[in-house]
DNA sequence: GCTGCATGATGAA
DNA sequence: TCATCCTGCAGCA
């Protein structure tokens, strides 16, 4: 499910089956019609991601550009011979000799010109997992200058792209920060070290295809791929579970309309 | 079978 | 801050 590694795990599984190949695309819930008839048969050229955004380069230089919201999955199958029906929600399908491929639930999947996604890349912050030169600087400062609750701003993505409720929750909980506290009063460092924990993790992430955050050694695995259900997390959606490192009962809260927990003890305000 | 919820985001008020 | 859109599935009757 759909944070920023889903995105980009996805983006690059993509291009190394698809990528180069002549695809038959249609849309067999009809909602993508128009838009998958200018695509079939054409060569997928390349996929690529910027935080919960992925954009797919067509030949005749045509983009996609797809965001799965909260819904939203792809699934791909790579016996192209048993593939199993598509349900009645996929909106994009792809059918090629390298497998076959079916996008369900959408927030956007939409042809787009390089005007649109110039400005959408635009208002996109720097994303951990496509960190460019000065992107820590740029995600410092902004965290300094606003006084909106950390939690919040981990979220919004001018600020720092692709993570989501999850990571956000996690990450304040590893920098030892209650995720009411406002930004500004976050101190450079442990912002500094927001920044490359995600970076960090989020890349842990898009290689095993979840979200892991617990340190294998503090339950005697080897590493994050095996760790087991249950395990993988310190504070996410385990409210009025004992804390992993102190045993005090986790807390959560509504934040913006989004619920975030926390160990009140580790994570003093 | 129905209800509610979920790792998201937007536009109106 | 609220309503709305997107889909699938767990939990319940």
């Amino acid at each position: 499910m759909p944070e920023g590694h889903t995105i980009h795990r996805a983006a690059r599984l993509q291009r190394r089956r698809f990528a180069g190949a002549v695809l038959q695309v249609d849309s067999p819930q009809g909602r993508f019609d128009a838009g998958a008839r200018m695509l079939d048969g054409r060569e997928l050229l390349g996929v690529d991601a910027l935080g919960k955004h992925l954009f797919h380069r067509w030949e005749g230089d045509v983009s996609v550009h797809i965001h799965l919201g909260l819904f939203g999955k792809f699934k791909v199958f790579t016996d192209v011979g048993r593939a199993p029906a598509p349900s009645d929600g996929v909106r994009m399908r792809w059918r090629g000799d390298v497998g076959v491929m079916y996008l369900s639930g959408p927030t956007a999947c939409e042809i787009i010109d390089p005007d649109a996604e110039e400005a959408l890349r635009a208002r996109i912050g720097p994303d951990p997992l496509a960190v460019r030169n000065g992107d820590a600087d740029r995600v410092v400062t902004t965290l300094a200058r606003r006084r909106a609750p950390i939690a919040q701003l981990l979220l919004d993505q001018a600020v720092v792209a692709g993570i989501g409720n999850v990571y956000r929750a996690e990450f304040c909980f590893l920098a030892g920060i209650d995720p009411r506290r406002p930004a500004n009063e976050v101190s450079s460092d442990d912002a500094l070290a927001l920044w490359e924990m995600s970076i960090r993790l989020m890349t842990i992430g898009e290689r095993i295809g979840r979200i892991v955050t617990v340190d294998p050694a503090e339950v005697g695995a080897a590493k994050p791929g095996d760790l087991v259900r249950g395990d993988r997390l310190y504070v996410y959606k385990r409210a009025g579970q004992p804390c992993r490192r102190c045993a005090t009962p986790v807390r959560s809260a509504m934040l913006a309309s989004r619920r975030v927990w926390w160990c009140p003890t580790c994570q003093p305000g």
